[in-house]
DNA sequence: ATAATTGCAAACACTTTGCACCTGT
DNA sequence: ACAGGTGCAAAGTGTTTGCAATTAT
């Protein structure tokens, strides 16, 4: 869209909302609860942020309710991590550990794969979900 | 969902769709057009498929017009294995190393996440793709 | 017979857009 | 003053759901 010019209280309010909270993601709606900007605005400035680079976009899970998550880039494709997402209770875990650039280097040597660590998401259950029982539905 | 029980011909017309067209990817959309059911037919047939694991479902692109795409995966439980997805070409690799047994264990201890293999899907470029740089649409 | 599946249309969730009004510079 | 931003409500997609009619077993 159009370059960003004016700094208004709206714009103002959605980014310092990511900053303060830059290891989470949000969807759209989220911002909207939290924030006093209109519905059309919070979308077209989420836009506005992603095309500069400021967050990141990555789209909702598989089959239901799937809305794209925003979140503050204090990681760019310098330092990148992938997702893990909780199939139950919805929780997004980064992964932050060296492990990652194990598995990313093994996917390029073995297999000639180069990972997009930004739009992959590693589906399963997270430890409280899966704790209770084996297959825990 | 329920369980599948009956054996229409809609279904079957779409399971044929799906496996004469083995290695590309269709949105309901595409299905609807090419096949004789109804809209809400094929959406609750694409689902159950699904999650009986004859089809894996990727999420639509990043931005715009995201619409869900759908492939036929001839791989069940018995062995499950990751699956790597071109951003470029659409290809499905199918990693069958030993390797994600790593990847998998690692998730487990370090995370406590168990991975579920079945709808993870990682997305990446292909050798092709993001090698010489040929695109290979 | 009877339970599952279909199809239509209406409902939904998420996102975009048209347009008049407000705001930052 | 004026480009650019805002908000409302309406329009779009893509997908789900309620329910009566239909079909597989």
């Amino acid at each position: 869209m159009a370059e960003t010019k004016y700094k208004t209280k709206q714009r103002d309010e959605i980014l310092s909302f990511f900053r303060e909270n830059a290891n989470e993601c949000f969807t759209a709606r989220d911002v909207i609860e939290k924030v006093r900007a209109g519905e059309a605005t919070v979308f077209r400035t989420l836009s506005a942020l992603v095309n500069e680079g400021v967050l990141k976009r990555f789209t909702g899970d598989s089959s239901r309710g799937a809305a794209a998550h925003y979140q503050y880039v204090s990681c760019t494709d310098a330092d990148p991590h992938i997702h893990l997402k909780c199939e139950d209770c919805g929780r997004l875990i980064h992964m932050d550990c060296g492990f990652m650039d194990d598995i990313v280097a093994h996917f390029r040597a073995d297999h000639g794969f180069s990972v997009d660590c930004l739009k992959t998401v590693i589906y399963g259950k997270c430890e409280s979900c899966a704790g209770g029982g084996v297959y825990a539905k």
